[in-house]
DNA sequence: GTGAAAGCGCTAACAG
DNA sequence: CTGTTAGCGCTTTCAC
């Protein structure tokens, strides 16, 4: 057991005040390099640890971010995550994490939490159930910066991070109609949230743009559980032109689409052909390959990190680009073949 | 902006000492039950968040708890996170996360801000290169709990949760050879680490059991980039006798390794089978499925936290039950069919 | 360039 | 059952 040992020991060692052994070890300019030097190898040796909770206290600041996701054991979450701590901890703050699990009731309790920790800045994609914002606007009432990155909503002043979704739903329609498909149907997550909204409108934007007729039967909202493949296949099944192209707003959902319509006798991409959402790893594992649009979802993460910690140390100002688009990108594989 | 109000703010409206909002806050039983729904219910009119530096710094702990992992984004361990989170946040803890990205020098950084930060206690996963445990110490010298897992080092009086890796590399080992293998080689992560040693341990148990011979060439020690998947090929194409039989460490890799069998001309199950390990979800998605160990990623996490906590409140003894073994199963799919 | 002292907001021992 | 009071360890004005 070690004891601890504050300023005022150090003071006492070496017979200063203990503001002068606060200020050196602060690097506070006002302190004569020798006397800085001295203290701060005094407090080396003897194994001063600063205390947080007492500086936090008296400076009001706790140099931690929140982070709130709707579940940590995703792909594409877990990849932002790594993203967002990669620059945090480069830059000295601590990260906690906590997942709604869709629950709107949980992601404010969460935020309710992470305000209460004292949280410098919050970073949050939300939950498919969220409507309201007033746990948000608790941040933004006390200039507690905030930032939503992937399922965003418009917070007035609230800096965004996203893709283009309804561009990239565009994109993936389009390619599959350019591959000859006709009859297409979009297999979506909750259409509450942007991410998915946007994307369905970039399916339709696709079909008007090439003359093709949208009817209510061709999408499919879901909670995109790929346990319910059950749903899709429905659909498809009862569909009363034969179906011959798909796109799915995740890779998961996708992966286990295209192989429960492999089983039901269905042939990929001759008969159906796949385009998928996020480039998950499953999307390289799956036989025939999927076609997927790129979310860089690590790249996101290290610019919501950095925009946030940029803006706490003074040196970004988060409401001149209040929202960052990502590139996304279209990539091509067996599942869309000719 | 709204100011902040204290419990000096709300004594002087009751007309009370601070002692009794601070009281009444906290269910203190001594207490009048009036006096306490007075104060709980002007606190939450006036807003009132309690402020948890200050109750930090003088309770001299922090409702933090504190994880490290190797990194946040692979599927199993954002599945352990996940557990954790969920059993922390259901008991009012924080979790302070941070990823050592298998660097031994980030992980004692990150050990030192943690403790820095004022955890209550740390949940541990090594990273490739730690061999050294003083920032452990750190921890056990001042009485913090700490608890590894999955990747552990048997530290004195530090409880550990894991599978028993020896015996599912048996369990693994002992199917090719049932299913006929008789040339089977295992490829491995880095042998430091307990995890993938143990695993080691059970392939070579399994071929002594069976009277099969072991040589240096059937072991392949990598660090598992699925990106290097050649070292194993080149393993395979050089052998003297053809392997019939591969077992390796993770599912990544050994996905990754099928693809290129296959593209090599290789036919699974039939000339090579695979056992990978983990039951990732790709393990699924690979034509043909590939039979792996399941490893119980969020029950372990769900078993960590709720240790950690239980011996914070004082309802577990964690010296009782030094080590946890969770319960490993072997998964037969298409990858060792006959 | 350094020191004295007043907080930061909450808790807990002690007293009543 | 409630109040007084002394910290918890650090920061930061204001003096000198």
């Amino acid at each position: 057991m070690v004891k601890k040992v504050t300023i005022y020991d150090l003071a006492e060692d070496l017979q200063v005040s203990p503001a002068t052994v606060s200020r050196s070890l602060n690097n506070h300019p006002s302190i004569s390099p020798k006397t800085k030097e001295r203290i701060k190898l005094h407090a080396k040796k003897s194994g001063y640890r600063t205390n947080k909770f007492a500086s936090n206290l008296s400076k009001q600041k706790s140099n931690t971010i929140g982070v709130i996701v709707p579940r940590l054991n995703s792909y594409f979450m877990s990849t932002v995550l790594a993203g967002i701590e990669k620059v945090a901890n480069d830059d000295g703050y601590n990260l906690i994490i906590s997942q709604s699990l869709e629950s709107e009731t949980k992601e404010k309790l969460n935020a309710k939490t992470l305000y209460d920790s004292g949280v410098d800045a919050l970073l949050i994609s939300l939950s498919y159930e969220t409507t309201d914002y007033e746990h948000l606007t608790t941040f933004t009432d006390r200039k507690i910066p905030l930032l939503l990155f992937d399922r965003v909503f418009n917070l007035p002043s609230c800096p965004t991070i996203l893709i283009d979704n309804m561009a990239a739903g565009l994109d993936a329609t389009e390619h599959l109609i350019t591959q000859g498909c006709s009859n297409i149907i979009h297999v979506s997550g909750n259409l509450k949230r942007n991410t998915y909204q946007e994307r369905f409108k970039g399916f339709k934007q696709a079909l008007k743009k090439h003359g093709l007729p949208f009817s209510r039967l061709q999408i499919l909202e879901t909670d995109l559980d790929p346990e319910k493949v059950n749903l899709a296949l429905n659909r498809i099944a009862n569909s009363k032109h034969p179906i011959d192209g798909i796109f799915v707003a995740n890779d998961t959902y996708a992966v286990h689409l295209i192989k429960a319509l492999l089983k039901q006798g269905y042939r990929i991409p001759e008969d159906i052909k796949v385009v998928g959402f996020n480039n998950d790893p499953v999307s390289e594992v799956i036989s025939p390959n999927l076609t997927t649009i790129e979310y860089p979802g690590y790249k996101m993460g290290v610019l919501a990190g950095q925009r946030i910690i940029g803006y706490l140390k003074g040196t970004i100002n988060l409401q001149s680009a209040n929202s960052i688009t990502l590139n996304h990108k279209l990539i091509v594989r067996e599942s869309t073949a000719n």
